[in-house]
DNA sequence: AGCTAAAAGTGACCTAAATCACTTTTCCAT
DNA sequence: ATGGAAAAGTGATTTAGGTCACTTTTAGCT
């Protein structure tokens, strides 16, 4: 486990810069939590108590329309952040899904919790906030491609952005993550 | 002007509670910018010196396709926050348009400024970590938006969540900012 | 008020992508 | 290794929305 936290530490030392006693406070605000490819790490209608970092593995977050179908909002795999942010921030039900796609591992942030290292360490704050900005910047970036691109130039682009990811996806997964049905992904390219 | 810094003043006090040598030392740190309708305040390839908090006025921030189409990323007015956030961040030529749909004013920040409060006052490195929060979350429900709906019920979304912009906004660039075109909008509804 | 330009509406036609139905391939679990 | 399920591919058809061309309405000027 020391190793795992170790991982997470680096992960704040990537943008911000702390002292060893900062680093033991901010650890024990975290909790570990692991699961099982198929498992749900937030469901709809359930309180979102955590914002998780993962340590390793992949999930998906998602939402289901009335017709029963999956679309995509993110797939995060070791190093990221997930949560149904919405719902954490509200501390309201959660409105997507996040289940495993992968057998995964990750610390869990209570909200709580992150405001309370966010005000006592302000490199904290300063981590989050930078980290919520890029972030912000990546979404902007995902609406003009949305808004943009074609399926097909969405999919290169993601190919050639996240070339790993692809490997570990299904392709109808992908497709839902592009706004795009997996018959006509899969008449792309090759 | 005084008045004016006294929004701005409340719109963190919205967020995070400041002493008044805080504010003052944060004040400090922003300029005033007035424009005109039709005016920019940001265009692609020129650099990206500031964030604006927009004491009064509209502007869109949109990109220009190959085929010389505008896709609106953002309506911003006052209140609101707007740059081009991506070039702002990594200091790179701008990537996007942002013009004044209205006369518009602003109060203006610059990175090293940003950062500066950030690292004095912990309270504001609180503050962008919540905003950004925030927009993080809008965007991940548009993107939702456009991933699960149909123009149509995306244009009744819209007209239900900001019935005041579509007053103040031609409905072309609203067909823009919904990724549908001026005609098939116009077709809606009623 | 009157002129111009931008915005909005509308019809006809076209196209990218969705949907449906089915086959083939790949991946696991026993 | 093998049987079953999930994933991927593919053809036929439909449809939402785009594009083009034109008219009507509205909003700003001077």
């Amino acid at each position: 486990m020391h190793a795992k936290y170790n991982l997470l530490k680096q992960h704040f030392e990537e943008i911000v810069s702390l002292t060893n006693e900062e680093w033991d406070f901010i650890q024990s605000h975290f909790e570990y939590k692991s699961l099982k490819k198929h498992q749900f790490l937030i469901q709809t209608g359930q309180s979102v108590d955590f914002e998780y970092w993962i340590i390793n593995g992949l999930v998906k977050a998602y939402s289901i329309d009335d017709k029963g179908k999956e679309h995509i909002l993110q797939f995060a795999m070791e190093n990221y952040w997930v949560s149904d942010h919405y719902a954490f921030q509200h501390q309201e039900p959660g409105t997507i899904f996040v289940d495993c796609l992968e057998d995964s591992e990750f610390f869990c942030l209570s909200l709580e919790n992150r405001e309370k290292i966010c005000l006592e360490v302000p490199a904290v704050a300063n981590f989050f906030r930078i980290k919520s900005n890029h972030g912000y910047i990546n979404l902007q970036q995902r609406i003009l491609s949305l808004l943009t691109m074609t399926a097909e130039s969405r999919y290169e682009y993601l190919l050639n952005k996240l070339p790993k990811l692809i490997q570990r996806v299904p392709k109808k997964l992908i497709a839902s993550y592009l706004g795009v049905s997996r018959e006509t992904l899969s008449r792309f390219n090759s």
